[in-house]
DNA sequence: CGAGCAGAAGTGCATCATGCACACTTGATG
DNA sequence: CATCAAGTGTGCATGATGCACTTCTGCTCG
């Protein structure tokens, strides 16, 4: 199977993949403790990555600025990141998860992986393991193309103590 | 690998396939013939289907009425889709891809996969066939819990000819 | 044949994610 | 200490979607 074949063939998977947005957003998690789908990526790369800054959100992801913004301070609201000081100095502020921003991850995260896992409950153990190593190949080549790798470090990173920044 | 560790993995790259939003979803085709996103779904549909009715897109992809009204009323507009009375009668219109909108679809589409070509360019042949079956597997198996498969012809559908609607 | 009904289409208003342009703030530096 | 660049925040715009409501259309029954 040449590229551009195989190109067509995940054209239209990934079309339909995209269809079923409810898998890799979280929905449905009722109570009130409901990440909307922007705070659940945000989190999630504060999760794997530490503290991050404004600048560093849009270098990661390659959108506007103002985009992060209003993410976190929406996080900030509800007390799922705190802002704190740049170790280094400088204007910018960097925003760390907090201890009730990994509680909320987790809940969620947990919907979704339900989900997911009854989805490839008749999978023989094999093909689950070589599904996820394309997928990440996959994404990894992506990355190659658009330098905007996410972060992947097995276990999760630790998150260094911070000045808390006291302004408004 | 059980099922809810593979969940884990798969959430992860799912979530992390979902930043990479310029692949499956167009941009940079220029010249004033780019589709919307939502517009490229429809049109792919009405290719995979043939005619289909709003009632029909509703039933598909479990979006509300109205969010077709607006794509249709769009692609009325541009002169991608007709608007033709149901053969079957009933008040219910269908609407039918011109050929302008299969043009202008696979423009787009070729535009996508030169991108994802590029990606799995240095992949084995074996493995590009693989990842789509599973892919396609996944697909499957997601639909098979929301009860809206996508359709999945490998030749294009004959799109019967019918009455143009000439009312407003 | 005309009235009414059910289903379909369309419209106004709301929300969320995002972009762009501009104004404001802050820390570093001469 | 004054200035400047970098970073932050805000107002306005768009696209996708939902919900509630209105309008339209074709079928059916009296």
């Amino acid at each position: 199977m040449d590229a551009r074949e195989a190109a067509e063939g995940i054209e239209r998977e990934l079309l339909i993949l995209t269809r079923h947005r409810d898998l890799p957003s979280p929905r449905g998690v009722h109570g009130g403790d409901e990440l909307d789908r922007s705070g659940y990526v945000l989190l999630s790369r504060l999760e794997a990555q530490g503290p991050m800054s404004v600048p560093e959100f849009v270098e990661a992801f390659g959108l506007a600025a103002s985009t992060f913004t209003r993410q976190t301070s929406a996080l900030l609201r509800q007390g799922l990141v705190e802002r704190t000081l740049d170790p280094a100095g400088g204007v910018a502020r960097k925003y760390r998860i907090t201890e009730e921003g990994l509680r909320r991850l987790a809940v969620q995260r947990t919907a979704m992986t339900d989900g997911l896992a009854e989805v490839v409950a008749d999978w023989p153990p094999e093909r689950r393991r070589r599904f996820i190593a394309d997928l990440r190949q996959f994404n990894s080549d992506i990355e190659r193309l658009t330098h905007r790798p996410w972060p992947r470090t097995d276990s999760p990173r630790p998150c260094p103590v911070a000045v808390p920044d006291e302004l408004s």
